[in-house]
DNA sequence: TCAAAAGTGTTGAGCGTACACCCATGC
DNA sequence: GCATGGGTGTACGCTCAACACTTTTGA
């Protein structure tokens, strides 16, 4: 089967830069490709865009595809369309970024991909085409958001301590806080729910749980509130 | 002429959201459709993306023809890719919006286009596609960016008075702004050049021109410098 | 009892905000 | 001389930044 048209048209494709936070790193999720091109090297999961599906659908089929990897916090990040980005031809591909629940996405590859996998941010192998390019920008943006909208809660267990959620901060932003400080400012905002419930298994005092109180933070926008760290 | 391919494919767009203010209103650019689907209606300029050239050069190209304006500060808003949203078809549309100085651009109509005019935002006839939508995005976007990237002074005249300037911001935040403290707070970025000028043919005391140093801000910003109005 | 991290308050400086009057100019 | 907008200073409150010690717990 075939299909022509009147003029030449580009191949349309979506790839997503899928954030993970793991303890202390950030990393995102790759595929070993297992065709061509660049076949056996690491890239983003990603894949054509099917005529009859939006791109955001596109982007989580082929997420779920490769990877297994189904609910999680998606938005587009920029559409890269240089000439000779793709050595089989005119390709312009919409770039997506997620974040998820690391411990929560245990990741299988199949579709397409040998092998799925987290990797450190600071620590990538070579990438194909030009993913490392929309790596970078995908984490500036994300440095750039965490900032002013409560996103980095789609990164860390629903019930966190403080600590966890200053590291994640400090992770995202490069830059360590100070954190009496940093705990006045989040406690202040009133989105975080305190729970009864402690750490277990430290070998020091137990820290107490929260959890991000989505609906509170909805109300509160509508008020006029600015998230801010 | 025409083109096989073994899978079917989009068609790609670019169309441009151009902002220019005009004394006291944020006014865009459209252009009046002399070819179907939606002739004679008003629309973005934009248009099919050549294979041979990116995508901003794409955009460029369709609003030099399409309205004669050529130089001006060009940037990726968002890509628009609902399966409906052209009648023709499939169709993804790679947004763009951009800002220039109203009065330096008289526009003239071309190419696929029978007339092109300045029309305020706040009264836009209908549009086609889903354009109505792009300009809101467009127009979200300019609010946001505006506040932390000193972008506003491509839409004044390169000489402006101090009134002008926080006119502009008035009419793109909606929102008014305390005269001395709007000042203060500009002049002691020390981004703006003291011309020994001022306005002309105006009834009250004349105001002092200014200028933005452009070299003085990059400067600025490698130091760590961060513009917020 | 020791190690490890949890948790907590105060102070000073700088910044944002609110606010009102005199000045220069053209007609 | 009057109308019009240009231009300026101060005081208060709040937020941000810097900083160190005590408490709790498990091993």
């Amino acid at each position: 089967m075939s299909f022509t048209y009147e003029y030449p048209r580009p191949s349309v494709t979506v790839d997503c830069v899928v954030f993970g936070v793991d303890e202390s790193t950030l990393k995102i999720l790759l595929i070993e490709r297992d065709v061509e091109p660049f076949r056996g090297q690491w890239a983003l999961p990603g894949g054509f865009v099917r005529l009859e599906e939006d791109l955001e659908a596109a982007a989580r089929r082929e997420l779920a595809e490769e990877t297994g990897v189904t609910k999680l916090y998606l938005e587009q990040l920029y559409t890269f369309g240089g000439v000779e980005r793709d050595p089989r031809g005119r390709v312009i591909t919409v770039s997506y970024y997620a974040l998820v629940r690391l411990a929560e996405h245990r990741v299988k590859a199949a579709t397409d991909a040998r092998d799925a996998a987290w990797v450190a941010i600071d620590d990538l192998p070579a990438l194909a085409f030009d993913h490392r390019r929309i790596v970078e920008v995908a984490r500036e943006r994300l440095r750039g958001k965490v900032r002013y909208e409560p996103i980095g809660f789609e990164l860390l267990p629903h019930k966190f301590t403080l600590t966890q959620l200053q590291t994640l901060y400090e992770i995202v932003l490069e830059r360590s806080l100070d954190k009496r400080n940093f705990r006045k400012k989040i406690l202040g905002m009133d989105l975080l729910v305190e729970l009864e419930e402690f750490e277990e298994g430290v070998a020091h005092r137990a820290a107490r749980l929260y959890r991000f109180d989505e609906r509170r933070y909805r109300r509160l926008v509508k008020q006029g509130f600015n998230f801010e760290v």
